[in-house]
DNA sequence: GTCTATAAGGAGATAGAC
DNA sequence: GTCTATCTCCTTATAGAC
C-alpha cells in the first residue's frame, strides 16, 4: 500500500468517523480504528491530527455535495426555468435527505476550519459558489436565456439560499416545508431571469418564434 | 451567592469560553477557570458537563440573535415595506459583523445539539421562526398590508435565509456582499405582500386614498 | 518503512476535608 | 454547602524495536 493510498484511506476514514459520530469524537485513535491501521502510522504521513482535518476539508470541498446541482439541469432542457431550478434545487434535498449526517459533519468541519483554517472555509465556500456559478451559467446558455444580475451575486444568493434550506432541514426534518421552500426559492430566482428572445418574459418557457 | 445566581454565572462563563475558544475548548476546567470557581463547584450545579452545554442551548436560544429585528421595524413606520425589511436585516448583519465570534458559537452549540439532543435543536429554531412570524405579522399590521403566504412559511424562508446569510458573511466577511444579498432578500420578500386597500400594489407604499 | 509500547498531559467526575 | 485533592480514563504524540 503506497502513502498516497494510506493518506487517502485515513482522510475516508476520519470523514466516515466524523459523519457517524461528530468531530469532537474524531479522535486519531477513531480514525485509525475506522482505517484498520495502527495508531501510530497516522503521524508519519500527517504531521497532527489538526493537518488531517485540514485535509479533510480539502476533500469535502472538492468532491461533495454540490454535484447535485450539476446532474440534473443536463437532464432537463426542455421544462420551464422555474422547473428546472426546483429539481435541480430538489436534487440536493434528497441528497441531504439521504444522507444527513454528513451534511451535518461538513457543517461542523467548516465551523472547526472558521475557527483555525480561515482561509480553507473561505476557499471552500468559493468552491461552492463556483460550481453554483458554472451551474447557473449553464442553465442560462441551455435555455437561451440571460440573468439580470450578475452571475457571481446570483451564485451567492444561490448558495446560501442552500446553507439556509440545509440548516432548517436538519433542524426541523421537515420534508413538506423544505419542498414549499424550494418552490417558492425557484420562483424567485427563476424572476430574475429574461429570455434573450422576449426579453420581457421572465417565465422561462421562451416563445421560439423570434427571430435570433 | 445563591444556586441560581453560580448556575447563570457558569452559563454565561461557557458562553464567553465558547465565543473565544470554541465549543472543543470549553472543558469544565476552563469554564469554571473563567468564572473564577474552583473546578469541582461545576458538578453540584449541573450533572455533568453535557448538562452544562445543554443549558448554554436554551440561554442562547431565548437571549440571542433574532431581537436585532424587532428593535428596528418599529422605529419606521412612515417607509416603504423594501425598506423596512431591508432596514432589519441590516441590524441584525451589524449585530452578525460586531460580534461574529458569538454567532459562531451559536452554530456550534446547534451543530452539537444536532446530534446529541435534536430536540433542543429544534426547539432552537422554532424559536427563532416564531420571533420572526411575529416580527413579519407585527410589520403587516403596522403597514396596513397582508402577506400572501401563510406567515409561518414566511417565517421558515425568512429564517432560513438570515442563516444562509451568516454562513456566508462568516465564511467570506465580505460587507458589500450580504449587503447586495440583503437588499435582493428584501425586493423577494416585500413581492410577497399586499396592501390591504389596494390589493394588486406590492410595493408596500400603500396609496391611502381609497375607503377601508 | 512499519508497527508496538509508552510517555506526558489533560479530560470528566468524585471522595472526603471543612 | 463549599472547596481541595485525587482517581481513572483517554488524548496526542513519540521513541525505539523490527
Amino acid at each position: 500500500m503506497t502513502f498516497d493510498q494510506r493518506r487517502a484511506e485515513l482522510i475516508d476514514a476520519a470523514i466516515r468517523v466524523i459523519a457517524r459520530d461528530g468531530l469532537a469524537a474524531a479522535t486519531t485513535r477513531a480514525i485509525v480504528g475506522e482505517a484498520g491501521m495502527p495508531q501510530g502510522s497516522l503521524f508519519y504521513i500527517f504531521s497532527s491530527r489538526d493537518a488531517l482535518i485540514s485535509a479533510v476539508i480539502e476533500e469535502i470541498t472538492t468532491t461533495e455535495r454540490r454535484g447535485a446541482l450539476l446532474s440534473v439541469e443536463m437532464s432537463a432542457p426542455d421544462r420551464g426555468l422555474h422547473e428546472v431550478l426546483a429539481a435541480a434545487m430538489d436534487a440536493y434535498l434528497r441528497l441531504l435527505q439521504s444522507n444527513p449526517d454528513r451534511e451535518l459533519a461538513l457543517l461542523e468541519v467548516a465551523a472547526h476550519a472558521m475557527r483555525h483554517d480561515p482561509p480553507a472555509a473561505h476557499r471552500q465556500w468559493q468552491t461552492y459558489r463556483a460550481t453554483v456559478a458554472e451551474a447557473l451559467s449553464f442553465i442560462a446558455d441551455t435555455m437561451s436565456m440571460r440573468w439580470t444580475l450578475p452571475v457571481t451575486d446570483l451564485a451567492h444568493m444561490v448558495t446560501s439560499a442552500l446553507d439556509g434550506l440545509t440548516l432548517s432541514w436538519l433542524t426541523d426534518r421537515d420534508g413538506d416545508a423544505a419542498r414549499r421552500h424550494i418552490d417558492l426559492l425557484a420562483g424567485t430566482f427563476a424572476a430574475l431571469a429574461v429570455s434573450e428572445h422576449n426579453p420581457v418574459s421572465a417565465t422561462g418557457a421562451s416563445p421560439q418564434g423570434e427571430t435570433v
